[in-house]
DNA sequence: ACCGGAGCCTGTTAGC
DNA sequence: TGCTAACAGGCTCCGG
């Protein structure tokens, strides 16, 4: 579900609700989600915690905690951080953050994918091999390019990887292809200096587009105060399979790729086109 | 090292 | 209308 724009919309709307506040109590409602380490030092670390800070490293939600490791929670598909003033009556209640004299940060997630753990040295892999973040200044054509050499891999499947770019999910891949006029299944490595430059640049653009407008909901995502983004109904592809291209007209058609969805359009992201 | 497929879960939707 | 299969924004594991 989230990507890294509805992932920096959750952070923006925590932030100025969470700063400063000091955690009463985690309570973890299920045990899958603290998959990936030890509850009982996640519990422990959470107690009487004060939050100094919250932010973001692709797809993860950080909450910093003063003189103490901080707390990562990963959405994957239908995870939310909803704030509420009392628990949420959810079925899929999974985690409540007590917060004294505060509201409650609740973790709803329906298909229990979804992770909170404690950045202390035994977190887990996909944090620890993060790539570069594609909205940072560090984040170049150059670099870009460096990242694609020798790549056989189609490179919208490639665009996925959160070892390499972090941040990018099934949706923006899509969208920056469609943007950058570029085929999603042409091998990474094979791209040309001019559809380098331009899928940059449609990365960059698409990623912070979304952020602006709140992030994309088309089912699940919602914003901490219960609300949908609105970057859905500016979506150019994805999830538009035979309904018209907005750039010229030729129906938009879903292939799969690598187990996912991809959509495009078929003649302004032909493989043939050569700049 | 690279690459693709199955699997993890539950809910919704498309199609017969 | 009712059932079943396909599909879903994420990532990990395993085999070739």
């Amino acid at each position: 579900m989230p990507e890294l724009p509805e992932v920096e919309t959750v952070v923006r709307a925590l932030r100025p609700v969470l700063t400063g506040k000091t955690i009463d109590q985690l309570e973890l409602l299920h045990p899958r989600v603290t998959r990936h380490g030890h509850p009982h030092l996640l519990e422990d670390a959470c107690r009487g915690a004060n939050i100094v800070a919250l932010s973001r490293r692709g797809k993860f939600i950080l909450i910093e905690l003063e003189n103490r490791p901080t707390v990562a929670v990963h959405l994957r598909m239908s995870g939310q951080l909803l704030v509420s003033d009392t628990p949420l009556p959810s079925p899929h209640l999974r985690a409540i953050f007590h917060l004294e004299d505060g509201p409650t940060l609740n973790f709803v997630d329906i298909r229990t994918f979804g992770t909170i753990f404690l950045i202390d040295g035994s977190e887990p892999d996909g944090y620890r091999t993060l790539g570069i973040e594609p909205l940072s200044s560090s984040f170049t054509a150059k670099r870009f390019g460096e990242i694609l050499e020798g790549r056989a891999t189609g490179i919208k499947t490639l665009l996925l990887r959160q070892d390499l770019i972090a941040g990018i999910g099934n949706i923006y891949a899509s969208e920056a292809c469609w943007l950058a006029k570029v085929h999603p299944a042409l091998p990474a490595g094979e791209l040309n200096e001019a559809q380098v430059k331009r899928l940059h640049r449609a990365i960059r653009r698409v990623l912070s587009d979304a952020v602006e407008n709140l992030g994309t909901t088309l089912s699940d995502f919602r914003r901490p105060d219960g609300e949908p983004g609105q970057y859905g109904n500016r979506l150019h592809v994805y999830g538009r399979h035979e309904n018209p291209c907005p750039r010229c007209g030729t129906s938009i058609e879903r292939m799969v790729q690598h187990g996912r969805s991809t959509f495009f359009c078929p003649r302004c992201q032909s493989q043939q086109l050569r700049d």
